[in-house]
DNA sequence: GGCAAAGGTGGACGCTGTCAACCTTTTGTC
DNA sequence: GACAAAAGGTTGACAGCGTCCACCTTTGCC
């Protein structure tokens, strides 16, 4: 109904990527995401709510250029696909740390369609593992992501000298002959629900 | 030289950690910290250096607690012991998670003895994976440290559904025999310093 | 007795997210 | 055409934050 935005939504992810790329995932702030924007504070914090509102659209920017990363991963064996997969995720999360920061730590609300961009990543996970270890598909899915942001994340803390693709190749081949060879099944807890 | 000082620096870590885990890891501030101990917030700033200083304090006093949550494993079988520390890894970030925010989000310096606690913990695993996987100690160390944490992690972000502990006792032993039989090495990038 | 030095204080700065009040442009309806 | 509603924008203010500054107080040493 009302008068022509001068905010572009589609922008307000991209720049706000921007910025936190080049200022930091703890240090960039939203006062410059609008001044970037040409428009003041108040303006884009009508827009996204508040402050985390603006942190799930930059993190959704981010999800995207993952998915994009990963989804080019090759390999004629399904293991070898994992594997290069796995390697295109740590390099993302190495080659553009603040922007993996984003997708990370954005909250996007359950059950919202704010959870595609992180779901499409999750899809093409599951999908890679499921040509590898067809019948623990989600079991291993979950064992295997958490792997590696775990690696990412591991790497910048406190064991902050390690190079999170040290011994990848055999972490992930590791991963897959635990769970193929009829394995372990998941203790039965709580289904995975993403 | 000087005059007694009003802060006790053992008290330092401990009221950190107790405002950190009433307010949040990412809402505690160093003048409420003061504050709690009867200091202008100029006197703990001193103390500490800046808030990142402050932060490792915290994490450290995090760090022990893990540490001590950890220890009591128990089991038999090695591998047993292996699951049965993961657990307690999982229950200490589900209990305290502000804690275990503390001990992960801190940055130490590397090459100090800030990393001590850090390291107590990290000693504590390997010592455990050794058991279990005695050939490939730190490969299997890390990748299971990783993946717990990753676990952790995952599961306070985009994917805020799932218990950390799901299929735990499946990935764990999943993970012991994908290294155990001769399995593979780590591919050769850099050596784990931590 | 002076003096360096460590620890403490209060005041100030710039920055942040957020809120309130107000203005401007558009659209839909009588 | 007049008018209300509504969405978007603006300016101004607020409290809280980390940090820096200048200054004071207590101690141990020469």
């Amino acid at each position: 109904m009302p008068y022509p935005s001068k905010i572009d939504p589609a922008a307000i992810g991209a720049v706000g990527l921007a910025v936190a790329e080049e200022e930091g995932w703890e240090r960039w702030s939203l006062r410059e995401v609008a001044s970037r924007l040409g428009v003041s504070p108040n303006a884009l914090y009508r827009h996204v709510g508040d402050r985390d509102g603006l942190a799930v659209a930059v993190g959704s920017e981010a999800a995207r250029a993952l998915a994009g990363a990963i989804a080019a991963a090759t390999g004629d064996d399904p293991v070898d696909r994992l594997v290069d997969m796995a390697v295109r995720y740590l390099d993302f999360a190495c080659e553009r740390p603040h922007a993996y920061e984003a997708f990370i730590r954005a909250k996007p609300q359950p059950d919202s369609e704010q959870l595609a961009p992180w779901l499409a990543c999750w899809a093409q996970v599951l999908a890679t593992v499921a040509a590898a270890v067809p019948h623990a598909e989600e079991a291993c899915g979950f064992a295997l992501w958490s792997s590696l942001h775990g690696r990412v994340d591991l790497t910048r803390g406190p064991a902050s000298v390690v190079d999170p693709r040290w011994g990848i190749d055999g972490a992930v081949r590791a991963l897959v002959s635990g769970f193929a060879d009829g394995g372990p099944l998941p203790s039965p807890l709580e289904p995975p629900e993403i």
